[in-house]
DNA sequence: CTTGACGGCTAATCGCAATTAGCCTATAAT
DNA sequence: ATTATAGGCTAATTGCGATTAGCCGTCAAG
């Protein structure tokens, strides 16, 4: 990786672990292995690099829009794929989604990084909103949605079934976030989660 | 209310909207209505400002302990409460939860601020989980125990109930805190969520 | 009536962290 | 071979923001 590229791997770990105004571009610096002015040979500023990191997420996510999202092709093919699914694929599944967003080392970093910085900026409380809100929700509603027509799931509300499927996801993740010595009591009680989710909505019921 | 204390008013205030590194003694003190010198007739430095509030977040946390559940008194009077509840009853205790976290000037504005000083400082973290996931799933989750006991709320894993219940409301709790325009639309769903609730866990079903 | 604590003010100071200046080496293109 | 450029370094410079110094008016206690 070349040094303009590992600084902003670097800023990224300490705006993660201290908030962008805690890390001063001396420790940036010396991570990647050079003195501070040098960064300047690459980036023009502090905020510049923060700039950077935001832009490079951006691309990323773009990129990776729906491989958060099982198949990552679009939900119709989804559907198609769980409407044989059984039980423990279901589970399966949900862990998969967890266990990504959890040790993904870039999103994780990101994902705390968003957490720190989100009342500065208007702009990047957006973007968690729609990373950790709007977009799951919206993409597993209309995957639920399909799963409904289909009759593997059943529900009178898919807004609320995808709700109560992706909530407890998202608590425990902030649980995990912020102290992973509770990460294996998370992965039991989000199992726990699973298995009661497909015991509620699942064919059992429906 | 004396100065001492509307300075450590106003600096709460500012450092849940731009976290503490971002806001100067200047800033508070201009709130205040007084100079930056004169802050230091009050508190001996920033920091002895910020530690203050953690300090009087502690006694209200102590005072009000029970505040945020229900009755304020022990769970076991709650359980009792709750057993001839209805449907309705049961959503507008829900409600009155969420907008009690929501809407409670003080609560809001301390929880915005540990949610970005949650990483520099891990005593932080540790509040921040304890008022947001512990606390209220251990004490919810000894009501519903109580409750599915007597026969109200019928599961075989009251913590995963719990969880259920739970996990929404936090979750659009966030949203709101980082969205006050969508306050509307998330009690629109958290009125759902608690319908299905009742419908997944209530009487009905046991 | 006078004194001392309280709380406010203006004008320094102090320190730190971002940034700039200016120099040097290596390498790659002409 | 020459030169331009990229990228690194050390040594300033700068600017801002926390804190201190030192002054002043008020007011309550003696």
């Amino acid at each position: 990786m070349d040094t303009k590229h590992r600084i902003l791997d670097e800023a990224l770990t300490l705006f993660s672990e201290k908030g962008y105004a805690n890390v001063f571009v001396g420790d940036i610096a010396e991570r990647v292995g050079i003195k501070a002015p040098s960064l300047y040979k690459h980036y023009k500023s502090k905020q510049a690099i923060f700039d950077a990191i935001i832009e490079e997420m951006n691309e990323r996510f773009v990129k990776e829009a729906g491989a958060l999202n099982i198949s990552g092709t679009d939900p119709t093919m989804d559907a198609g794929i769980y409407k044989g699914i059984s039980e423990e694929q279901m589970i399966e599944l949900g862990k998969n989604l967890f266990l990504y967003y959890l040790h993904d080392d870039y999103t994780k970093r990101f994902r705390k990084m968003l957490t720190i910085e989100q009342f500065h900026d208007k702009e990047l409380a957006e973007v968690y909103m729609k990373q950790y809100y709007d977009d799951p929700l919206s993409y597993q509603g209309m995957l639920f949605g399909l799963m409904v027509a289909s009759g593997v799931l059943s529900t009178d509300n898919v807004q609320v079934m995808t709700l109560h499927f992706y909530a407890p996801i998202y608590l425990l993740l902030t649980v995990c976030d912020r102290d992973p010595a509770r990460e294996e009591e998370c992965l039991k009680l989000l199992d726990a989660h699973l298995r009661q989710f497909d015991k509620i909505y699942g064919r059992s019921i429906g």
